[in-house]
Order: C-alpha cells, then sequence, then structure tokens
DNA sequence: TTGACAGGTAGGAAATCCCCTACCTATCGT
DNA sequence: ACGATAGGTAGGGGATTTCCTACCTGTCAA
C-alpha cells in the first residue's frame, strides 16, 4: 500500500508531473479516445511501461477505458482537472497583479520598442 | 547536472507534484512573505528539508527571496502559476461538457432528492 | 484449436525524491 | 570579538519513480 493512501488531489498533480502522462492527455484531448498501441506510437517507450503511465492516470481519474474486443479504449476525464483550476483560483490575482505591473512599465517607457 | 534540464512547465508541474510546497505556496497568498522560520513552524520537519523545498519552488519561478538582515524573506511568484493555467485551458470544455451530463442526470431523476 | 495480437502484471535496476543529521556562512546583539 | 540566530549546503539512507525484459491473460481470425 501506498497507491491506497494519498488524497485525491496529490494523485491528480502527482499524475501531472510527469511529461509523457501529461502527453498522454493531450494526445487523449486532441485525438479522441483511442487504444494504447495508437498511444505507444507517439512515445519513444517501451509499451509496459506506457502501460504503467496509463495505471497511473486512471488512478488519478483522468482516464477511464472501456474494453473494446481485445482493444482497450482509453478516454480523457477531465473532471479532475476542474480541482486543478479550482486549487489555482485563489492565486489568479497575484499573477494579474503583475500582469498589470508589467504593462505599466511597458507603458512607461514605451519610445524604442518596433 | 540535472536542474539544468527539465523544460520551465516540467519545474512548475514537478513543483506542484509535492503537497508540502503546495502548503508553502499556500501560507505565502495567505499569510505574504515571510521568513524561512514562520513557514518551517507550520510543518513537523527539519528546517534544512523545508529549505530544500524552498529550493525546488525557487527554481521552479514560484518564490523568490529577498535578504533583509539575517532573514531570507519568501514571496509568492504566481506567474508560472498562469502557465499552468493555460495549459489547463483547452481542457475545460471536456469537464464543462461532464458537468453538463451530470446536471442533466440530475434533472431526470429528481424524485427523492432532501 | 492454434497462432497472432492487444495489453496488463512481475520483478528488477537506476535514478530521483524526501527526509535526516552535521556542518558552514553571514548577520546581529552584547 | 563572541555567542546566538537565520538559513543554506553536504552527504547519506530509505522510499518511490521510471524505465526495462519476461511473462501472462483474453480475444480474434484461420
Amino acid at each position: 500500500m501506498a497507491t491506497t493512501s494519498a488524497a485525491p488531489e496529490d494523485r491528480v498533480f502527482a499524475a501531472l508531473a510527469n511529461s509523457t502522462r501529461r502527453e498522454v492527455l493531450r494526445l487523449l484531448r486532441e485525438d479522441g479516445p483511442q487504444p494504447v498501441q495508437a498511444l505507444a506510437d507517439h512515445f519513444d517507450m517501451a509499451r509496459p511501461s506506457l502501460s504503467e503511465h496509463l495505471k497511473v492516470l486512471r488512478e488519478a481519474g483522468l482516464v477511464s477505458e472501456e474494453r473494446q474486443g481485445r482493444q482497450r479504449i482509453y478516454r480523457l476525464e477531465a473532471l479532475p482537472l476542474a480541482e486543478v483550476q479550482d486549487w489555482l483560483h485563489p492565486y489568479e490575482r497575484f499573477w494579474r497583479d503583475k500582469f498589470k505591473e508589467l504593462g505599466a512599465l511597458l507603458d512607461r517607457l514605451p519610445d524604442d520598442e518596433a
């Protein structure tokens, strides 16, 4: 046990911490639900390794699988990402303030811009 | 080297993958800029361990430090979180669709709700 | 039924992460 | 100058991650 513990939020952030897994999410988003092999084609990695990444994504609730014959169709499940956005929200005013500062800075020295 | 590689996006997601680090961000957001010891008081962890977390956050651009006498005041730098939100954005319609489905489902069986 | 295909699980190696204690530097107060 | 305080770095240990190869199960096609 170790997979059993960890808050769901924790599992989502951990799942997103790997670029292969983020790329899988992008592929499912852009190309729609697809079997493992179609995903695996995009990676220079043994298929079982990708299987493990899919397991991490499944346990984070970020993908679901549907068996279809001998294939398993993976599908994006974006709901947990809404939680990430919720987590992000209270920080938003901080980066907006920063953008405003940067904008004001640019306004004060508009001399040699292209 | 290893810190040198890794795309900045990668470093931000990796930094967020740890709950202690997310808590540090929350403390800086809610309580404002503060020295290391003030942060350390919230954790049941040796101070050097927290120092390492702060280093990870610094290298992800999520905090900055300002030396003030013998203290170092850490401050939230939220700009990299804007990139996370940008990353999140193309997924938004997926979870919104899902919310709609769930709403419709609830509408279709409104019988025994409190 | 038998072989090929899709994909998961087992087990292990190397790298990384997360925590520790020990130690170092820099600044402040006396 | 000296001790105390703030906080970083060094080095190490155990847990976890990320990859691999080998192997297993389930399904389809001949």
